[in-house]
DNA sequence: AGTGTGACACCGA
DNA sequence: CTCGGTGCCACAC
């Protein structure tokens, strides 16, 4: 049967780079579904527990994460971001850019 | 079948 | 920077 949106999103994800940090709308764009950035934060709600999908690495257009501060998701999500070596700070990446280049 | 809601994005003021 | 409106898709009631 032909990839439903959901394995093109995983597919997308999955691909993310080690470091690197995209937006709900590139990742909507990659797969090819243009503008549905809600369906991609529907998605990640409906991963299974033996998920491996980077799902950290997707965040905001504006490089803010998707969850309040106090939530254990949100610091699941700093946490793993820290490790491949993104700075999150107040919520937001530091100097995110999606691609970006030092 | 219509309304409200959601791990969103883009535009204008 | 913040606020409001609009578009898109899927789901729950």
């Amino acid at each position: 049967m032909e990839p439903t949106r959901e394995q093109k999103i995983w597919q997308v994800i999955s691909a993310i780079p080690h470091g690197k940090v995209v937006s709900y709308g590139q990742v909507s764009d990659m797969a090819g579904l243009g503008r549905q950035a809600r369906f991609v934060g529907r998605v990640l709600g409906m991963l299974p527990e033996d998920h491996t999908l980077p799902w950290f690495r997707v965040i905001r257009s504006n490089g803010q994460i998707a969850f309040p501060k106090d939530s254990s998701t949100f610091k699941r999500q700093v946490d793993l971001l820290s490790e491949e070596g993104v700075e999150v700070v107040n919520g937001r990446v530091s100097m995110a850019r999606f691609g970006w280049q030092p």
